[in-house]
RNA sequence: GCCGAAGUGGUGAAAUUGGUAUACACGAAGGACUUAAAAUCCUUUGGAGUUAAUCCUCCGUGCGGGUUCGAGUCCCGCCUUCGGCACCA
């Protein structure tokens, strides 16, 4: 009995498959093109995650099965390789970024070749290569030149740890999300994206493609465009300000049809109002220490003082209702953002939760203006017939949204609008281990962009990674990079040194894919229009929102610079479940529950980890590890072996039975592959086999099984295959068909029910008409004992499924 | 608080989308082989009751209702867990 020595056999194909084109990706070939594609990883110090192993499985998987059917299949990988780990490691050890880096690139290479990944190799990019961030600077420059690119004072928010500026998606609880420090608000010029021009088509455009429904939603959501009105409240203080015509605090709603029911405003901590009436706001002082208290709240206390609003009034300061021209009192409370609509609110207590909390903690007078609801006790949110509203009375919701707005409009104070939760992008990082934006600040000419001839912009190797005590980016200190001409006027100038956000170079990397060298062009036209868009795009549902959208924005731009060919980039996408610690908790390095995969491999052979990774459950579900589950998987490797070693070419050469479930199992993991229902191919592939062990199995259909589960494990039946006598490889087999009529059983054994309940079994041919089917299930012993002197009221026979006789 | 997903044996999970609930795998128990163990193979394995029996009966997919000949699946109302979040006006 020959061993099966897995280690031994990945090695070597490992070996060959790396000779051979087996996985190259061939430009304009006349097969039909297929672009499958990863996420590609960010090459961290801990190496490669079992996660990451589960997406790269699955659509390694439909690499190989889109290849066996005949498709020119792209594959890729790469490295989004800059990032603020390797930085910070940087600052830690004054290890170069690159050094580190490289290191890392050289382990995750490893670890993905021994899983026997059939990746492109030849197309591989990173990110950090100045070859290829060349082009994400290009890609700025042309933003920059469709006034995409601006820069801007801005309050952002400030890691007091890492000392770099976050956008708004990268802080989490009010910690920065990658290093946990704290963040406060600080102004700076930054640099921005006006992703916002681009909300609508991004909103809209996502009915071209075929995501999975929840992304869809995240990104909708994300954008969250709503429908409403802005109004003006004139405010009224004790001394007119000096401005002529006075000021009016613009505010947007979404119902400005209870406009008669606003009985007090509220603004924003933050909001300039504040700051301008000063002198008149007679408690500022109050206003002050509120103002303090918010700003050292974090977001999770305030979002567990849910229930208990806070806010302080402005006294001495009112607003004037636009519409019943009454004065009420405005405060400043933290439930109310800085960053939605206009940061004020007109509060209408009657029919908004929140505002109905509020004032009944401040005993604000709650007016009811939409009947329906009890307000008495809780905010009315629902239609109804508008009341106590002059004009707008008896209307209902819409009609008087709709009137409000022209009466509005009529007297300009104020008009309808559409409002985005999507604000622009922040676009500036002051670190060292990013592209540089390709900028020169000149004292005469402002922002001039560094000429195309010029790039890339190479950042320069440093000493010291820390950000500067000023807040700049490590960059400012290096003088003779700093300091150039401008190009424009040839006078003194210096270097914009705020670099870009790690999502610059994973916004276009399935682009340079098609064409990884260019050097005149980020990607060559006529290939772009022969590979893109990316078929099928896999990874984790934490970028669905974020880093999905980016990159979405970017294409779309560049479709309109005429750089791509198409408006959207990926036709589909799905994503993974998260693999958990045995312990069913997120696999982290404080709980110790960490599952290598190098050691899974060295213990259990890489196709067994591929092979359990599918089969421990639903891939788009969350799965804790058990290494219980590879052992199980284990034995079935070695059980197709052992199988495939002692064929026996006489034994059941021509067995319906088995030809049956043969074709059963290849229909099945056939279809299954496409909607990556990957546990049930695994698992209907173990049927099979044990048919194979139990009743033995001859040659050919053994062959058409090995090259299904070929693309499952692809060493085990690479190997058994050339044992078989075969020279070249199985990856160059065509994909089994099935013959719909073969699955088709005979005879079909149907439960019989007696009123819902199951109460005996008969099989039934095809031949049989329902006439003699009914009597064979009348005339059974179990039937007739059930039905005993009952009448027969009903019997429903849906065909080949079952049988119910109702008594 | 809002949004999304889910809840089925001791465990990971199946169930052709309204048609035999628990496939496949793990674990456990018993047996075979062995001096013994490991490995492997065979049998049993949702619960309760009942029986000479592996006969038979009832219960059973988070909880409570409903629709239907028939519900894990559909509808209404809850509970719990996980994930995401931006009190979004």
């Amino acid at each position: 009995m020959e061993q099966y020595n897995q280690k031994e056999i990945e090695a070597k194909w490992q070996k060959n498959w790396e000779k051979s084109d087996l996985n190259k990706a061939e430009d304009f070939s006349k097969k039909s093109k297929y672009y499958c594609m990863i996420e590609f990883p960010y090459p961290s110090g801990e190496g490669l995650h079992v996660g990451h192993c589960r997406s790269y499985t699955a659509l390694d998987i439909l690499a190989r099965k889109k290849r066996m059917e005949g498709n020119n299949v792209l594959f890729p990988i790469g490295w989004d390789a800059f990032g603020l780990p390797a930085e910070n490691y940087a600052i830690k050890t004054g290890q170069h970024p690159k050094v580190t880096t490289e290191k890392n690139v050289v382990t995750f290479t490893r670890q993905l070749k021994s899983l026997g990944y059939s990746f492109d190799w030849s197309r591989e990019i990173n990110t950090s290569d100045p070859n290829y961030y060349k082009w994400t600077q290009w890609i700025f420059l042309k933003l920059f030149e469709k006034n995409l690119a601006y820069k801007t004072k801005m309050d952002i928010n400030w890691c007091t740890k890492c000392n770099v500026g976050l956008a708004n998606e990268e802080v989490v609880n009010d910690k920065c999300e990658r290093c946990g420090g704290d963040v406060v608000r600080r102004e700076r010029e930054q640099w921005m994206l006006k992703i916002t021009a681009y909300a609508d088509r991004l909103l809209e455009d996502l009915d071209k493609v075929n995501y999975l429904e929840k992304i869809k939603k995240q990104q909708s959501d994300w954008i969250g465009k709503s429908h409403g009105a802005q109004v003006v409240f004139k405010i009224i203080s004790k001394t007119e300000l000096v401005e002529d015509k006075g000021y009016y605090l613009p505010v947007y709603t979404t119902r400005p049809d209870t406009l008669f029911g606003c009985t007090y405003m509220v603004v924003a901590p933050e909001h300039e109002l504040i700051q301008k009436f000063a002198d008149q706001i007679d408690n500022y002082d109050e206003v002050l220490d509120y103002i303090e208290l918010t700003k050292k709240k974090t977001e999770l206390e305030r979002t567990n003082l849910e229930k208990v609003k806070t806010g302080v009034e402005l006294h001495g300061l009112k607003a004037s209702n636009p519409v019943t021209k009454e004065e009420v009192p405005i405060f400043a409370a933290d439930y109310v953002l800085s960053t939605y609509g206009t940061g004020a609110i007109m509060a209408v207590p009657g029919h908004d939760q929140r505002d109905y909390d509020f004032a009944k903690k401040y005993n604000l007078p709650i007016r009811e203006v939409i009947s329906g609801g009890n307000i008495k006790k809780e905010a009315w949110t629902g239609d109804g017939v508008l009341v106590n509203s002059d004009f707008l009375n008896d209307l209902n919701v819409q009609q008087a949204i709709d009137k409000m707005i022209d009466w509005l409009e009529e007297r300009e104070l104020g008009f309808k609008t559409t409002n985005y939760h999507l604000r622009d992008w922040v676009f500036s990082r002051q670190r060292y281990w990013g592209e540089p934006i390709p900028i020169i600040i000149c004292p005469e000419c402002g922002y001039v962009p560094v000429p195309e001839k010029d790039l890339p912009v190479i950042l320069p190797d440093i000493k010291n990674y820390r950000t500067t005590e000023t807040g700049d980016s490590p960059l400012a200190k290096v003088e003779d990079w700093v300091n150039v001409a401008c190009p424009k006027c040839g006078g003194d100038a210096k270097r914009e040194t705020d670099t870009m956000p790690n999502w610059a170079g994973s916004s276009w990397y399935f682009l340079r894919y098609v064409d990884p060298k260019n050097d005149k062009v980020l990607a060559d036209f006529k290939k772009l229009k022969y590979w893109i868009p990316v078929d099928w795009y896999n990874g984790g549902m934490e970028h669905t929102t974020l880093h999905l959208l980016y990159s979405r924005f970017w294409h779309k731009f560049l479709f309109d610079i005429k750089v791509v060919p198409t408006p959207e980039p990926y036709a589909k996408r799905t994503s993974h479940g998260m693999i958990l610690g045995e312990d069913n908790e997120k696999m982290s390095k404080s709980r110790g529950n960490v599952i290598n995969p190098d050691d899974v491999v060295n213990h259990y052979g890489a196709d067994t980890f591929r092979v359990y990774e599918m089969f421990m459950g639903p891939f788009d579900q969350a799965t804790p590890w058990s290494t219980q589950g590879v052992v199980g998987v284990s034995r079935f490797m070695e059980k197709i072996w052992q199988i495939g070693n002692n064929l026996d070419d006489k034994k059941r050469t021509n067995d319906d039975d088995l030809i049956r479930l043969m074709n059963k199992t290849v229909k099945q993991v056939t279809e299954q592959i496409e909607t990556l229902d990957l546990n049930t191919c695994v698992s209907a592939m173990m049927i099979l086999v044990n048919k194979f062990q139990n009743e033995g199995c001859n040659k050919e259909i053994f062959e058409d099984f090995l090259k299904i589960f070929s693309p499952f494990a692809p060493h085990l039946c690479e190997e058994i295959w050339q044992k078989l006598g075969h020279k070249k490889s199985i990856f160059l087999e065509k994909w089994p068909k099935y013959d719909i009529k073969l699955i088709k059983d005979e005879a079909i054994e149907i439960p019989i029910q007696v009123n819902g309940k199951v109460r005996s079994k008969i099989f039934v041919t095809q031949d049989m008409s329902e006439e003699e089917i009914k009597k064979t299930a009348l005339s059974d012993e179990k039937v007739k004992k059930n039905i005993g002197e009952n009448e027969v009221k009903k019997f429903i026979y849906v065909k080949d499924k079952i049988i119910n006789i109702v008594i």
